[in-house]
RNA sequence: GCCAGCUUAGCUCAGUGGUAGAGCAACGGUUUUGUAAACCGUCGGUCGUCGGUUCAAAUCCGACAGCUGGCUCCA
């Protein structure tokens, strides 16, 4: 079973099959992901955008990873052209009191800018803020004025080599290091520019405002570290994070939005309305689904399900665990290694090795050579749905075969990058793999965008972004026929038109198995995240040696489609979360009905109220704490539940209940059996 | 993983070298209440863990764990 020669994905060793980040268009300030050397899955979901640089794709990246040509930077915005201003002046402030700081880049970035630089001998924290912001502003009533001037490339080198540039002055023994590797990135022939502000100049293509006190609403948001080109094998900066604004209640109202959108924050919300947890006993990165978080869980599948009984789709349940040869075959193991939980060696295996003393060294070894066998938290679920297809030979009638599961997989994220539920080591793909001949290709797309739309419609999330990922036509690194590719390419592309939402193509950063489709989404500080996703292999059918018999009674090679609508059910709640702000419709509330009697003496009519929700199976409970019935209602709103009956004596003599709904407020006093049937409808129908 | 910041009661937070605090929640009682907080009382913490400095540590130092943000939007 274990390939002699490497798998595929080895010797294609290129980047392409590592789902892209760097092709966002002008994407969120803060990334959804760091740059890294590491191998992450591919297919469904994948654990984050992180893919390294690609040299040998570069020039076919056409997005904002693209050196940026003159003429593009000149159709900067207001805004960004403001806020890149404020990046010099920042400088120039950090000069001031640091004088032997070495700047490498400072661009606006989609909610304010960033400057990176190395201080060798101080650590910036949130307390140097109110000095340099003070400073900031000193820059700014200065009214230094920006001037642009066109150099040499020989002066520009000079410049660097006297710590001119981005300094104050020339700093003998300080040459400006990162400029001078700037300057060399530059194309030959492409004009040379840098910018002074009073003291500061810097290597700059602008373009800038005239005057710095324009640069004068502005705020410190963030310190972090960053690598120099992002690259890890570089030295690492201190990057300072700010935001600016043309105005003053510009930036008074970002701060009051941002706080706003702290609210929002899946994390609190889920830890104020106990929708889940994260427990330290347990392990980072596992979330532990509570009873209200999971009641929420449930009906997202329940629909799913519905939906995929509908589509022809059957629906399967496997193991969290395989043995490492079958992801020796799928070119998983041990090529994803780092993505992965380490294996687990077969018990009598491990026990005689640990007899004969054997290191820890040796058992890696023999378990990534094939020598010992294991097997693995399972990273993905295509591998075992493919065993599933092969339990039995395929006519070309029996395609497409769809399988169904929500599946568990694990995958080993580095510390630093677990968070919430968006990142997590443990997640539940709502999974499917379509097998069907190359001329099904296209309509199967067609069918699994539909199912998309329709979750994403029924939830009134509307808000995403479709990226559509195509080969590089170049190369010759692509598994399966270059025909089959235009056609599914040719699919996905009509898929993206007929979905009606902005699309981007982009050519080469197809994974090499085959073109795919991703939907993305924001959160609430503005990150971007993958959920669902359509991909098409060619890859796997062959590593698994997949077959059915054709009209001609001839072996054919399938072609394999990995979809989720939701990607994981963690990121996806997490996102819903935020999406509704925690006022989710009421077909998914945990808690649907909250029955609050005035006082004790309609407790009885509230129990008979309460008798016939339950009949009628919605999610409602009964209030009778001693409290004043505006304390009643206001812990209702804030658990967010959608219904609140309020019952008094008057209710109870006309059988009737008065509703009030915690977005709509008091809906006034209508007939039980009315209400009732209202509600059940609401919630068959899965209303927002 | 790397850099920075953070970790005090179930929750939100105060306390910066000298006997651990508040509000909310919980619990007990009083109140029987009409659309976002009735009143009184009680309980609750080896100040993340381990080690160090000190007569004395929540507070200073170190390690570890966890949490948060960031880790090329390209001069």
């Amino acid at each position: 079973m274990v390939p002699d020669s490497p798998p595929v994905i080895i010797a294609t060793d290129s980047p392409a099959h590592h789902p892209p980040r760097r092709n966002l268009p002008p994407g969120p300030s803060l990334r959804p992901a760091r740059p890294t050397r590491r191998r992450t899955l591919p297919h469904i979901h994948p654990p984050s955008f992180s893919s390294p640089p690609s040299p040998s794709t570069t020039r076919f990246h056409h997005m904002s990873n693209e050196r940026k040509t003159l003429d593009e930077r000149a159709q900067m915005s207001d805004l960004e052209r403001l806020r890149h201003s404020c990046a010099h002046v920042m400088a120039t402030a950090i000069l001031r009191l640091w004088p032997n700081a070495q700047f490498a880049y400072g661009p606006p970035v989609e909610s304010g800018f960033y400057y990176d630089f190395d201080l060798p001998n101080h650590r910036i924290t949130p307390d140097d803020f109110e000095t340099i912001e003070a400073e900031m502003k000193k820059v700014a009533r200065e009214n230094q004025k920006f001037e642009k001037r066109i150099i040499s490339r020989e002066e520009a080198r000079a410049l660097a080599e006297s710590g001119r540039l981005g300094g104050l002055g020339e700093r003998p023994d300080n040459r400006s290091v990162f400029k001078l590797d700037l300057i060399d990135k530059i194309p030959e022939g492409e004009e040379i520019s840098c910018y002074q502000n009073g003291d500061f100049i810097d290597l700059c293509a602008g373009p800038h405002v005239n005057y710095t006190s324009k640069c004068k609403n502005i705020k410190l948001m963030a310190v972090s570290s960053s690598y120099y080109l992002g690259d890890d094998s570089k030295p690492q900066l201190q990057r300072v994070y700010g935001t600016a604004f043309a105005t003053p209640e510009e930036l008074a109202q970002h701060l009051h939005n941002l706080e706003e959108a702290k609210k929002r924050d899946h994390r609190r919300l889920g830890k104020e309305l106990q929708l889940f947890a994260v427990d330290e006993k347990v392990g980072q990165g596992l979330i532990l689904w509570l009873p209200k978080g999971a009641v929420i869980r449930q009906q997202l599948q329940d629909f799913i399900s519905e939906e995929l009984r509908k589509t022809g789709y059957s629906q399967v349940f496997t193991p969290h665990i395989g043995k490492l040869d079958l992801y020796r075959t799928s070119g998983h193991f041990p090529y994803y290694k780092e993505s992965q939980f380490a294996a687990i060696p077969e018990r009598d295996q491990f026990q005689k090795l640990a007899d004969e003393k054997c290191s820890c060294a040796d058992l890696a070894a023999g378990l990534e050579s094939g020598e010992l066998d294991g097997y693995l938290l399972k990273p993905m679920n295509c591998p075992h749905h493919i065993r599933i297809f092969a339990q039995s030979p395929k006519s070309y009638r029996d395609l497409p075969v769809r399988l169904a599961e929500f599946g568990t997989v694990y995958r080993w994220e580095q510390s630093g990058e677990l968070g919430g539920m968006t990142r997590v080591r443990a997640f539940t793909q709502d999974d499917a793999h379509l097998f069907c001949t190359p001329e099904q290709v296209g309509a199967e797309i067609i069918g699994c965008l539909k199912l998309v739309k329709t979750v994403l419609t029924t939830l009134g999330m509307n808000d995403y972004r479709v990226r559509v990922s195509l080969r590089d036509p170049d190369s010759s690194k692509y598994v399966g026929d270059p025909a089959n590719w235009d056609k599914a390419e040719e699919a996905l592309r009509q898929a993206a038109i007929w979905l009606g939402v902005p699309f981007t193509e982009e050519p080469g950063e197809a994974a090499f198995y085959g073109p795919k489709i991703d939907f993305v989404i924001k959160d609430v500080i503005g990150r971007e995240w993958q959920l669902g996703t359509v991909q098409v292999d060619y890859n796997l059918p062959e590593r698994f040696e997949l077959e059915y018999i054709g009209a001609d009674n001839t072996k054919h090679r399938p072609v394999m489609i990995h979809r989720a609508p939701f990607g994981s059910m963690e990121r996806f709640t997490g996102v819903l979360i935020e999406h509704f702000a925690g006022h989710f419709p009421t077909w998914l509330s945990p808690e649907q009905v909250r029955v609050l009697p005035i006082s004790e003496k309609s407790e009885v009519f509230a129990s008979e109220v309460l008798a016939q929700l339950q009949a009628a199976n919605l999610r409602a409970t009964l209030d009778t704490a001693p409290d004043k019935i505006g304390a009643k209602i206001r812990n209702a709103q804030l658990e967010r539940v959608p219904y609140m009956l309020v019952i008094g004596e008057k209710e109870a003599a006309l059988q009737s209940v008065s509703v009030r709904h915690a977005k709509r407020g008091d809906l006034g006093v209508r007939p039980l059996d009315e209400f009732l049937a209202d509600l059940v409808q609401e919630v068959a129908s899965r209303s927002l």
